[in-house]
DNA sequence: TTTCGCCTCCTACTCGAGTAGGAGGCGGCG
DNA sequence: CGCCGCCTCCTACTCGAGTAGGAGGCGAAA
């Protein structure tokens, strides 16, 4: 099966190089093209693309807000980010906008074309540039003792840290689980002494720097 | 300039199946193997590799230990998680350890091979696999309301939430500022006004979900 | 059965956080 | 110049967070 692109970008020579460059493969074709994320939202629901080559700088509207519209219309084409620019912020924006990937424009083309086949098959990618940012987002928490000894909580101890790391009150806490609020500062306290910290504000640091809780499931 | 790679799997086979395998590059070779971790500390200094394959489950010492030591050790290796099992702990626990990258042991020869020259460049590495529970962490966050104004803070009330996002007290934060407690709390109001919070437990758990003031410098 | 850990809840207390409201200094801008 | 925004600092107050210390119930393991 073909593997069906839209390619939007408001540089017309960037578009005809993606429709040459994409030519020689047999199992790609390029469907369409848009010159603007108004565009490129139209012709996404127009032509049902397999991925979609989304620039991030274009008038009218932005590749980002594009990419939420384009997924928010339930359209289960991938969307594959490419920029010049390879700023932080762009990344996270796009990742959290429903992005599949992110590639930067002067990755050499093999790269390209393997990025479009590597999101088509539902993977998802990062190109090495943008990959090492990531990574690098990981590669901190240098915390000192012990890896953080979750396992030493009790159930619910672990119940009131992960609430308290939502940001939630004593009185909120012992709401959702159906106890007192004396009853959740005693396991406020515990958790506390365990896990050796000074308030709850550094728990929720400590919660989001190393990693638990995320929404991953 | 050759890649000068190292080999660490408890697995006799799995490192036969490497050297058989990068055998056949003739820009990479294979300089030395370890069947744990301890052995695969004591022979990255010896043989000084450009890249660790490291496998995570070996007897011994585990390859997330041996990682921490061998960075410790001021070596400038750059490692590549090799694992048969994507579970999640593994991958963050192993980028934080320092690993540059992380590929599965059944992705195609040629993406192993790429991936070790990835590494070697110095570029970071996740496999398509992997990428795709990185980003999904990323894929989150769909915080009703504006995109957060943190433009509207003014500077030194960035200054202090940066510092509350830290876990710092507010007379912790006056230190670290040269500026009274008292004044410290004004800008502590104003930042929570601003974004519509009512404490700064809040206040972390927005930055953090939000991706702001992450050590990514 | 006795012991032990966990969960529950309580009082009484301390202390940091946050609010309210005001004030002075400083620099830019019309 | 005068206004205004920002930064600084203050008092006085309220309230939630966290500590100390104790207590009862319950289920599992010795």
């Amino acid at each position: 099966m073909t593997i069906r692109v839209l390619v939007a970008d408001d540089q017309s020579m960037v578009r005809a190089g993606f429709r040459m460059l994409l030519g020689n493969e047999d199992d790609i074709e390029v469907v369409a093209e848009a010159e603007n994320g108004a565009e490129a939202v139209d012709k996404a629901a127009r032509f049902d693309p397999t991925v979609i080559l989304m620039d991030i700088r274009m008038p009218e509207m932005d590749g980002l807000e594009a990419t939420r519209r384009i997924l928010a219309a339930d359209s289960d084409a991938r969307i594959l980010i490419l920029t010049t620019f390879d700023l932080d912020e762009y990344i996270y924006e796009a990742l959290r906008a429903g992005a599949s990937g992110f590639v930067l424009k002067d990755d050499p083309p093999e790269q390209l074309i393997a990025a479009i086949r590597t999101v088509a098959d539902g993977d998802a990618l990062l190109s090495p540039g943008v990959t090492k940012r990531v990574i690098k987002r990981y590669a901190r928490t240098p915390r000192p003792g012990p890896p953080i000894e979750l396992d030493e909580l009790t159930a619910r101890e672990q119940d009131v840290l992960r609430l308290i790391a939502q940001g939630l009150s004593n009185g909120e806490i012992g709401e959702q689980l159906f106890i007192s609020e004396t009853t959740v500062k005693t396991h406020v306290t515990h958790v506390l002494q365990k896990l050796n910290l000074r308030d709850r504000v550094q728990a929720v640091v400590l919660c989001y720097q190393a990693g638990l809780f995320d929404p991953d499931e």
